[in-house]
RNA sequence: UGGGGUAUCGCCAAGCGGUAAGGCAACAGGUUUUGAUCCUGUCAUGCGUAGGUUCGAAUCCUGCUACCCCAGCCA
């Protein structure tokens, strides 16, 4: 599909119209704008295809931006894993990442350039007095007493701001705008603050660093942006960011806001997820339980998957919530068609066919996939004792049941037609062997005279090989743990069931041959894959298979 | 009447004055050596609400309602 048939949206029609009209001479250019405090989560990869694709559509380019104005919260590990993140997502930006700390010398300048102007001015409020002059929603402001400093003056404090001068917090540079705007972001918004902390860019250069509102227009211009895509919530930020470009007469970019993602079932904010991680309540920002890209990567989601989740949820103006379906929806289309089929016994019960010779032993070709035969095929051994999943047993079958009971008969998959004989039961009276029969003459054929009630999956004893299986489920049992709640937070509702390890697994032998991160589907149970992290035979469960007998199962009780 | 936004099926979302696309979910069938996939069908006389303009309104106008965002020296 060529870029320009993908479905549009509102922002493809401002583009288009400007690409009419002449706007930008028919020129796109777009950014990705994290700031390197966390890792990227599934709203970010909305955002990452909305610029790089809108980029890619329109034959323009997109720059990956750091906004790295805030050097506490920032790291170098952030930014590490921003860069694989998009790369893996398949985006590719133009020439080198930027900072906005490359910016700092022309911001700076260009704050002079304000105070020159008579458009900004140093400040010595506190943080008390600050919030108090600033006034509330529906009561204007009140001007800062410094606010009518000279030229001059505003230009000696301000170099005595970048050299040193001030402890962080004594003074602040502010624009001069209007302190009883109803928009409280035009109350004389502070642009640059005293910070004496090493920066993980620019060392311990600067001590004085830009805020966002300030930042951001600006690199933007210099970057010679077109078309300035953010999230709903930066709508009251644009007269600033109009502001600030219009006075000091640059280049102006257009800012365009969309609505960010929200996903029923999980939270996407930075500080929640980075709060699982340093609590521990995750194994880390690449937990495969988190909605992190990491996290899903390690998961088994696909960054095709991911990129076609985007392209259906569409972008417009309206919050709302995304059904976790969707996602889990993208991934079987991908997985399904692209995976290759492998048997996994998970809670294994032991299965003799006392029929079978001894020492016999038969190795089944069986095809990597029902309906694409380009996957190949691959050899699946087969003896006198097998494994079956316990689930695939019932001694008093419930009404529907496709799969072995006593004196029923099911297929193996890929193999023969067995009937159950006899169930023997521990002390518990738990099933831990059945003693069935094979019928040598269904390998490939149906049985004469009787039908088998189903198919199940299994796997050779001598043959199977052990794997540690991780079972994977929602991290919150809450359709909206991140919603305000009276006397609950999002971590009431985390779901102490998310993760149910198997140790005791067997998988079919072809599996030895994997590489980690490589995707499966494990006939009858799901998709998994091999864990991107751990070495031998660890298996992450990506997403069930859809069960149709799991709602039979639940309308019966 | 602080300001800024948004309202189309359970969820996402097309629609841009000519008579409600599509996807997810759900439900009902069919095929099947995966209770998977696939296929078929059902699912808004209705577009937050009340009026108005018009031959004709989800689309234009007016009033109302609901929800989201804003009082960090965060982004």
């Amino acid at each position: 599909m060529s870029e320009t048939s993908k479905p549009g949206n509102f922002i493809t029609q401002i583009i288009d119209k400007d690409n009419e009209s002449g706007k930008h001479n028919g020129v796109v250019m777009t950014r990705f704008p994290p700031e390197p405090n966390g890792y990227l989560h599934i709203g970010h990869a909305k955002s990452i295809c909305l610029n790089f694709g809108i980029a890619q559509r329109y034959n323009g380019q997109c720059n990956l931006r750091f906004d790295d104005t805030n050097p506490e919260k920032e790291s170098v590990e952030y930014i590490e894993s921003i860069k694989r993140d998009v790369e893996w997502l398949g985006f590719e930006w133009k020439d080198e990442p930027k900072f906005a700390s490359d910016y700092f010398q022309a911001l700076y300048d260009f704050a002079v350039q304000l105070i020159e102007m008579g458009k900004a001015y140093v400040c010595e409020l506190n943080g008390e007095q600050m919030r108090e002059y600033r006034g509330t929603l529906k009561e204007p402001g009140k001007n800062s007493p410094y606010r009518d400093r000279s030229v001059a003056e505003n230009l000696a404090l301000f170099t005595d701001m970048k050299n040193g001068k001030y402890k962080d917090g004594e003074v602040v540079l502010r624009a001069k705008i209007d302190m009883a705007s109803p928009n409280m972001n035009l109350r004389d918004p502070i642009i640059y603050r005293v910070r004496h902390v090493h920066h993980h860019q620019t060392g311990d250069q600067w001590c004085v660093y830009p805020m966002y509102d300030f930042t951001h227009c600006l690199s933007d211009a210099i970057e010679n942006i077109t078309h300035s895509i953010c999230t709903l919530e930066f709508q009251d930020h644009r007269p600033l960011y109009d502001w600030v470009l219009d006075t000091l007469g640059t280049v102006h970019p257009q800012q365009i806001e969309f609505a960010r993602l929200n996903l029923n079932y999980t939270v996407t904010s930075k500080r929640k997820l980075k709060q699982l991680v340093d609590e521990k309540h995750v194994d880390g920002w690449d937990d495969p339980r988190m909605p992190t890209i990491s996290g899903l990567r390690r998961r088994g989601y696909t960054a095709l998957a991911i990129r076609n989740f985007c392209e259906r949820i569409g972008v417009t103006r309206s919050d709302g919530v995304v059904d976790v379906s969707m996602l889990e929806h993208a991934i079987r289309e991908d997985l399904d068609a692209n995976a290759n089929r492998a048997m996994a016994v998970l809670n294994p019960i032991k299965v003799t066919l006392t029929n079978y010779p001894e020492d016999k032993e038969e190795i089944f070709t069986v095809n990597n996939h029902p309906k694409n035969e380009d996957a190949g095929q691959r050899k699946v051994p087969f003896s006198k004792t097998l494994y079956i999943d316990a689930a695939d047993f019932a001694e008093e079958p419930p009404r529907k049941w496709k799969r072995l009971t006593l004196e029923g008969a099911v297929r193996l998959r890929g193999g023969y037609v067995i009937t159950c004989d006899e169930a023997i039961k521990n002390e518990a009276g738990e099933v831990v062997e059945l003693l069935c029969r094979y019928d040598e003459n269904t390998l490939g054929v149906n049985p004469e005279g009787y039908k088998p009630k189903g198919v199940i999956h299994w796997v050779s004893a001598q043959h199977a090989v052990d794997a540690t299986v991780n079972l994977y489920d929602r991290l919150f049992n809450n359709d909206a743990p991140d919603a305000n709640y009276e006397d609950k937070t999002f971590l009431d509702f985390i779901n102490e069931e998310s993760l149910t390890v198997l140790t005791n697994a067997k998988v079919e032998p072809s599996l030895l041959a994997s590489e980690k991160g490589q995707g499966f589907q494990f006939e009858r149970e799901g998709y998994f894959c091999r864990d991107l992290e751990k070495d031998g035979m660890v298996f992450n469960r990506t997403v069930t298979l859809r069960d149709s007998w799991a709602k039979i199962e639940a309308k019966g009780k």
